[in-house]
DNA sequence: TCCTATTTAAGAATTATTCTTATACAGGAA
DNA sequence: TTCCTGTATAAGAATAATTCTTAAATAGGA
């Protein structure tokens, strides 16, 4: 799904210097699971991962699909999208922002920014649909995970 | 949690005749869970609403909080937080990169842009802790959407 | 090749969310 | 105001995504 070959190589090559940097074993199911999901660019969710797997990994379960891509998210290999949200969060506040994510706690907050609302939006995205609002994510640590580090 | 009087009164009367607008009863429970959730800025789930309001309202049920929410979700009185999203998604493209996301089918694009990357951060934003990423996340309708729309 | 800590498969368990159904109530009509 | 009726709710069962438990398998070093 529009990864070159180069790119997936590429990929790859991190994965695994970042898995032997680690000190974590290189089974088939861990490079089946990341060159999977390294392939595509459609971001799949573990189910979606798993069936595409299975033909190939008769035995492979989802349990481990699951396990190893948080387990990759926690090395920093790959990325969920969006907070991290154990359940979807609801939000009252219609006018446009921004938000500000802490990577330790989730917490989320609001802010706002004319300069921010009025971005410029590149022809690349222009080519993928009709945009009708943009909003700036912004991740971080939030103070009070910082003091908490600290000690 | 950091709104004001006025604000609240604004965001409610907005949510009142929005209502009536879209010919909804104003029940008891809707004006209770909007105004739980219009007066913080913590971006609650439902969970967390139903929690604190059931000490006013010991009989309130979880599902009558979703079925709410929803439904001010959908009239476009409230928002959820990033993409709709029924399951988690990854994503193993670690190049900063922003994202297109269709309102419609949750399709998620991504997409680069030098410019976006290099965002004035806002001093609001650095007030809130030490941020360490930034993201564009814009909304809108796909193609493949528009065109089935368009039927 | 052998050994052992790590990893996996399988399915049970958990958690967030939605569905089902009988009851309650908002708001219009009398 | 009181009655009526469609809409909304409570309660708990059902479902779906994700995680946990445990016994078996295996990567990689000795």
């Amino acid at each position: 799904m529009g990864i070159h070959q180069s790119e997936l190589d590429k990929r790859m090559e991190h994965f695994r210097s970042g898995c032997i940097k680690a000190g974590l074993k290189l089974t088939q199911q861990r490079l089946e699971i990341f060159k999977a999901l390294a392939a595509r660019d459609d971001h799949p969710d573990a189910e979606a991962l798993f069936s595409s797997l299975r033909s190939h990994m008769p035995t492979l379960s989802l349990d481990t699909v699951y396990r190893t891509l948080w387990l990759l998210n926690d090395l920093g290999l790959i990325n969920t999208l969006g907070p991290r949200r154990e359940s979807i969060r609801f939000d009252a506040n219609l006018r446009q922002h921004h938000h500000f994510v802490c990577l330790r706690c989730g917490l989320t907050r609001d802010f706002e920014s004319d300069l921010l609302n009025e971005l410029p939006i590149p022809e690349d995205a222009h080519a993928m649909g009709k945009v009708l609002a943009s909003q700036v994510e912004l991740r971080g640590i939030c103070d009070s995970c910082s003091q908490i580090e600290a000690l």
